[in-house]
DNA sequence: ATGCTAACTTACCAATCGGTAAGTGGTCAA
DNA sequence: TTGACCACTTACCGATTGGTAAGTTAGCAT
């Protein structure tokens, strides 16, 4: 028999997938269901309701996210912060799941209210922010406007890719996601300089 | 009689407000009719689909931006786009119903495909931002993607207001307003300024 | 061998979904 | 007065929704 974890795990992948492209509310468990090969009270087994399974996700999505940003891990926080806005960049080039499942969380944050797993990421982020500071104690909130101006840059772009796409085409759509990485490095090389 | 379009625009409206909290999926026609005080009949009595409600929806919407930005219009165009934005600004904080039906309708943009009913709306921005660069002719891509960076900074900014509010508080949430404020209008002065 | 538990399955459920069909009542031109 | 039309209603439809109940099957400790 499978282990145990090994199951859930793989259908928290499924869900991911899912929400990330048609949102929680777009998303029925008949259809995950036949993603992931089963039947549907095979994954109301181990979450038992819709909701429990996309808190789940969105847990998942967090420890992911909090995972790349440790990988990054550098002594000097101005080059953790380069080396982390890159990847996270190229990868969300490579698959925008992630990016399109937290566009997806902010939108429904009434629903799945309380929760908030992604703010111990959202904390480091800040924390790691601030080091580059040096010594003045800057408030929170001007990290935090920084920080989030700039996932809030890639996520926003990502999003935006399917209909960038369709509205200039593919062509154009390539060039401006050349564009906004060098514009987005540029930001962060910009925010460490000073 | 009420006249024609009256109720059809009080639909639009209803529904305007509804696929932007909760987006398309999230959003049922019973409900809208029960927002507006009649049977889900009377709404596919001017609709014909739920998608071509949504669509009338999107439609509205990118005639209101274009309104908007057309409101702002000055002989100088960085004056034009400083204002455009700083208004913008104001409007989406004091009601986010615009800004999230645009997230909204992005993710959904394989669904509502080949209407893209706010690239009227885009590519007017976009001339208004290439008049600012003075005779040489940048590419489009490099308007596109200021005008991308622009629009997306305030909507995603809208977007995670709740989420933000939730995380650490209402208190830090208007502080990173007036942060993210002055961002916006430092990213256009810092714009039309070279 | 036996019993326990984890990981499922089939069968079923009321509620709700988007949408159709067939009117109803009021207004207005002829 | 009539008849067409418009805005809208009640009644209904099959399909799908999230979820429950009751097995079934396999592995594993005793």
């Amino acid at each position: 028999m499978k282990p145990s974890g090994d199951a859930k795990s793989a259908y928290i992948a499924v869900a991911t997938r899912r929400f990330a492209m048609d949102g929680f509310h777009g998303t029925s468990l008949s259809h995950l269901a036949k993603d992931a090969g089963v039947s549907k009270q095979a994954l109301l087994h181990f979450f038992k309701t819709k909701e429990a399974l996309y808190a789940a996700t969105l847990t998942a999505l967090a420890d992911r996210m909090m995972q790349d940003l440790i990988a990054c891990r550098h002594a000097d926080p101005a080059q953790w912060l380069s080396d982390y806005f890159t990847t996270l960049c190229q990868n969300a080039y490579a698959d925008p799941t992630d990016m399109r499942l937290v566009v997806h969380a902010l939108l429904d944050s009434d629903q799945n209210a309380r929760k908030w797993p992604l703010r111990p990421y959202l904390d480091e982020l800040i924390r790691i922010t601030s080091d580059t500071s040096g010594e003045r104690a800057a408030e929170v909130s001007a990290q935090l406007a920084w920080v989030s101006e700039m996932i809030g840059m890639i996520q926003y772009h990502i999003i935006s890719v399917p209909t960038v796409s369709g509205m200039y085409g593919a062509d154009t759509a390539t060039v401006l996601q050349v564009e906004m990485v060098k514009r987005i490095e540029h930001a962060v090389h910009e925010f460490c300089s000073n």
